[in-house]
RNA sequence: GGAGGCUUCGCCUAGUCUGGUCUAUGGCGCCGCACUGCUAAUGCGGUUUGGGCUAACCGCCCAUCCCGGGUUCAAAUCCCGGAGCCUCCGCCA
């Protein structure tokens, strides 16, 4: 949630980012009125209340008519009490419920659209040139099964569409892929996580995926568990309601867990292959800053995605995320696309987000330092989703046999082997 | 799933039976000041979190004793419901 002070002092600025996130304007002055409401009916409680305390403090001196006087006017102002209690507990639900429905205030960088409107900051690396070397680039799919790598016919057996198994150097490939990851944002000194993957309403709620996301959630009705989207949620519940010394940030966290998405409204985007899948796992990194440190922090993760892109040997552009296509969280967003051979375009595999103070406003989480208590910054940002992962790798290290060439880092996690090759069927 | 115990302002702890004097005790830690030629020791003061009043400071008010209800003029304290932790039993990895 956003600052409140910030929205009473420069309610332009908050109706600014509503609007170039595309999103109600409307709110912002239904909750200036809401807040404006719970302040007085609390100040109306706190003087009943004060009022009452004292007198209740005579009534065990008093005695007779004194004390059954005092006790007369004390039940009438118990139910005033309550009465105002009540209104007081009414006005700042309303205020919170309005606070909750506000994204978050966007960087004044970054470009004002829809999902079209990105700006490209940088490309590293060259596509290759298939026709140049000869022959036509067979796609993820077609090469994954001829590695006997990628199965989704069975996949859709089992669970239906968007699912797949990953078999034999499949499954290897994912493991080199996820020890390679670890292995780097351990050498960054990142502390390694396994989390949990289903979480209660509070984390999600915390983490900004119950707005605007919400349809794209798995939640289980009967315990009211909700499946992860990202290990972002559960590494950023992990110090809820907590007041942390600022000399001990950044805690920067790398968190791996499987990931659940309903991919809700995406009816015949990418159904071919394992590019866009309702479960996959994720390396995800995960930053607790000071809030003055969040934008150097921004660019760190995101160099530490270029370096495992490059280590890869993939060619990928950075782009800035316009207004509209931001998270309710996030004030910006880099993502980091690779060169998709066989769709002949740039495609998302990472995405690093600066969620400011936003998200530690909504879990209630502190720094304590010289500049007194206040909330901190959170950032995430993927280092590796592995579906992606994998399409992005066997498209772009193909060969004319449909062999795929492994890059150097992946190689001391796969026993050395440099070519993942056909398998006989 | 069943039975019992526990949960107090960073940590430990008193208080709960018997409601008001709890504006929550004490120790540790931490911060400030004083004193001692250093460190230490000692003394004094401060030290939960959130909201509000105020131009701001000082100051003051309200809430907060795991959470939510209830009883009462009045709840850390009594009653009901829930959560978490621990122990035992059952079941299962």
């Amino acid at each position: 949630m956003i600052d409140l002070r910030l929205l009473r002092e420069d309610p332009d600025r908050v109706r600014a980012s509503q609007r170039a996130r595309g999103e109600d304007v409307d709110v912002v002055d239904a909750l200036l009125s809401a807040d404006e409401r719970r302040r007085s009916s609390s100040v109306r409680f706190d003087e009943l209340r004060s009022e009452q305390k004292v007198l209740g403090k005579q009534i065990p001196k008093a005695q007779g008519d004194e004390r059954a006087e005092l006790l007369a006017r004390a039940s009438e102002l118990a139910a005033a009490v309550k009465a105002a209690d009540a209104e007081q507990d009414k006005a700042a639900e309303e205020a919170q419920s309005l606070l909750l429905r506000l994204g978050n205030v966007v960087h004044p960088d970054v470009p004002v659209g829809g999902e079209e409107d990105f700006a490209v900051l940088e490309t590293v690396g060259t596509p290759r040139d298939f026709a140049a070397e000869g022959f036509e680039p067979k796609d993820h799919l077609e090469l994954g099964q001829l590695l006997g790598a990628i199965d989704v016919e069975r996949a859709a057996k089992v669970s239906g569409s968007r699912f797949y198994y990953l078999t034999g150097v499949g499954a290897l490939l994912e493991l080199a892929l996820v020890n390679a990851a670890i292995a780097q944002a351990t050498e960054a000194g990142f502390i390694p996580m396994l989390t949990p993957a289903l979480v209660k309403p509070r984390a999600m709620e915390g983490t900004g995926f119950l707005g605007q996301a919400a349809e794209n959630v798995y939640h289980l009705e009967r315990d009211d568990f909700y499946l992860v989207g990202t290990s972002e949620v559960p590494l950023a519940g992990y110090h809820m309601d907590e007041i942390l010394d600022a000399d001990r940030l950044p805690l920067r966290y790398a968190g791996f867990s499987p990931c659940f998405r309903r991919e809700a409204g995406t009816y015949g985007k990418d159904t071919r292959g394992i590019f866009r899948v309702h479960q996959f796992d994720k390396v995800e990194m995960f930053s607790y800053v000071a809030p003055e440190d969040a934008e150097a922090e921004h660019k760190r993760l995101l160099d530490w995605e270029k370096q495992w892109l490059t280590g890869l040997g993939l060619p990928f552009q950075v782009i800035d995320v316009a207004t509209g296509d931001l998270g309710a969280s996030a004030s910006r967003k880099f993502d980091c696309e690779a060169w998709i051979p066989t769709q002949g375009k740039y495609r998302e595999l990472t995405s690093a987000s600066n969620c400011d103070e936003f998200q530690a406003r909504r879990l209630s989480i502190r720094i304590r330092g010289e500049r007194g208590t206040r909330p901190l910054a959170t950032l995430n940002g993927t280092l590796c989703a592995v579906p992606r992962t994998i399409v992005a790798l066997l498209e772009n290290h193909q060969l004319a046999d449909g062999s795929v060439r492994v890059p150097e880092v992946l190689r001391p996690y796969l026993g050395g082997r440099e070519l993942l090759e056909p398998v006989a069927k």
